[in-house]
DNA sequence: ATTGGCAAAGCAAACGTTTGCGTCCCTATT
DNA sequence: AATAGGGACGCAAACGTTTGCTTTGCCAAT
């Protein structure tokens, strides 16, 4: 139960006043190399590190060396990936990662953008919980930096890292389209998200420009989560005339259809052709291979990361709004 | 641009001093009813938020409400659903976590420990890198309070959560062995890991209570993540004496394991059997749907969160180690 | 009438930093 | 020789809390 150190036990055991100490550590400030060395001695043996919550506290000003990233589920791979993007160049920089999930629960996200304003973090990485989210402006009108992704905000000016969701699912569909599909069942994300109407938008679009008509009764709309994909699965493949292909909008959910599938007994892509977002880790492997698009999910991680590090640094430049490309990667199951 | 008010805004509008506004929210001390109403007011009034990193600085022996929680790969579905587990209680005792992934690499553990303790959270959950991690040893040594999960210190009393890793990989591979199978490969975790340890001990002791030689150039060694599930299955698939069924000790390197399955054109379970650890998203519906051994990954996050934070109350409570049980779910892959 | 006790609230120190300003001393310029 | 300049370092305030100690006022007990 040995107390750390701090500023004063180095300072004493140099010889050295506080500031002094303080100055070598940060580099600013002219100090003569031998004190800085008796410094530096000093810290060794005492294995002195820097508080970190004293530091921020007084210098919340400057850099606190700390991020938050919040989330809607970890156990969503395109965020698991996402945060090791943003955690990757966050450690390259010595910066930690405050990480949340919100679990698309708009009061948890408001606890946890007031806990990462309390803790005074250099700036935030979130995925909106959707398009006018007045938790997120407020904390965008404090002042704090804030960087979008994925999903992006309506309103305000901000630095943003969006995957082309509309090309995304625009090519998938076109995809499915030339398999000789003309019934194709959608599993929408939630229609209040930018990501969800985009893939919609994708959707609809492939149809117009294949003469395709879309059917209201072939589209649901789930919550990005599992259950909700087997379910409209399970509906859509009910249904009197069913879709002959569907088009899942993100991994979890694809996931689920495919349970509702298996559980039909229905053969892939003989019988039911399916596409979906996300790669998920058994998707090259599966049999068949399942075709989906592959959105640069780590890549949108570091990318919002760098550009957080550098609004930090510079708040006066101006946004930058990065959109990145998915992959549409064809394999059998469609 | 707005400041954020402080206890002296609060303290000033209600005409009290800060001493009363701080004990009227932290319900310490005698206070007037009427004088707590007027505070109470004057703090939604200035929409006030205490500041955690302020608290956290003078109050570092009381609770600071701030849990850390350092795992290897929040890529890996097991820590993932972890996380979640410790997530959930903590918003639900109202404690932030600090999250951070250390790669499976000592540097970035040692630097992650050090910016908790300068964080001065109230706790730390972790899987020590080995069972000999003296950064580990340093952060107890110095009082903050510590549980392990999944894998154990060989030294230190410490409150732990484990996951009974011999029994499944026991289970496991009695079950292939009851298949009929003699010649079984296995894709290990690190041998320095307690559960890659307790793993091999599974596997070993299900063939000497068949009356089964264990071979050793059956038995190798991986890292837990996909790259090296997949070498080490072609390297085992192309033996002259090839095994006809694999176990593999996690999600990821079973992955792999499918991947030079799915290379090599074998069938499953025909032409090789495969069982391994983690119920991966598209496991239940892969084709044939995989044996696995389930770990309780999510109960194991909970479970170490609840004592955590027990801990946090009362330091001198006797250690406590959880052991939960993993569940074999025999399904078509072997 | 004095004392004691207690509830309510204020005072000020402390947590470990950063930083503006002041002081000291040394050297170079006039 | 006096002054200016500047390099090296110390002093102390400030960040926003919590908390031990004091003060005040009031009422009951002596």
């Amino acid at each position: 139960m040995k107390k750390t150190s701090s500023l004063v036990d180095v300072a004493r055991r140099a010889g050295v006043n506080i500031s002094t100490v303080s100055r070598t550590i940060n580099q600013t400030g002219k100090i003569g190399a031998e004190t800085q060395a008796r410094v530096q001695k000093a810290m060794r043996e005492l294995g002195y590190k820097p508080n970190r919550v004293a530091r921020r506290l007084r210098a919340s000003q400057s850099s606190t060396h700390l991020l938050g990233l919040i989330i809607p589920n970890i156990q969503n791979i395109f965020f698991a990936d996402l945060a090791r993007g943003v955690e990757d160049v966050a450690y390259r920089h010595n910066f930690a990662v405050l990480l949340c999930n919100y679990d698309e629960d708009e009061a948890k996200e408001r606890f946890y953008l007031d806990v990462m304003q309390a803790e005074s973090v250099d700036g935030i990485i979130l995925p909106p919980i959707h398009e006018n989210d007045p938790a997120v402006l407020n904390v965008v009108r404090s002042g704090t930096p804030v960087v979008c992704v994925d999903r992006s905000l309506s309103s305000g000016n901000l630095d943003k890292v969006e995957v082309d969701n509309h090309m995304g699912a625009l090519k998938a569909v076109e995809h499915i389209i030339a398999q000789g599909h003309k019934r194709i069942g959608l599993i929408g994300g939630p229609a209040d998200s930018s990501t969800g109407r985009e893939r919609l938008r994708g959707y609809k679009e492939a149809h117009v420009q294949a003469g395709l008509a879309v059917k209201p009764e072939l589209v649901r709309f789930g919550d990005f989560k599992q259950p909700s994909g087997r379910t409209i699965a399970h509906d859509l493949l009910g249904l009197a005339k069913p879709p002959t292909a569907l088009f899942a909008c993100n991994g979890l959910m694809m996931a689920g259809a495919l349970e509702a599938i298996a559980e039909r007994g229905l053969k892939i892509p003989k019988q039911i052709g399916i596409v979906g977002f996300d790669d998920l880790p058994l998707a090259d492997v599966f049999n068949p291979p399942l075709t989906i698009v592959r959105q640069p999910a780590y890549e949108v991680g570091r990318s919002a990361a760098e550009l957080l590090l550098k609004r930090i640094e510079d708040s006066t430049r101006p946004a930058t709004s990065l959109r990145l490309l998915p992959e549409l990667i064809v394999r059998k199951s469609c």
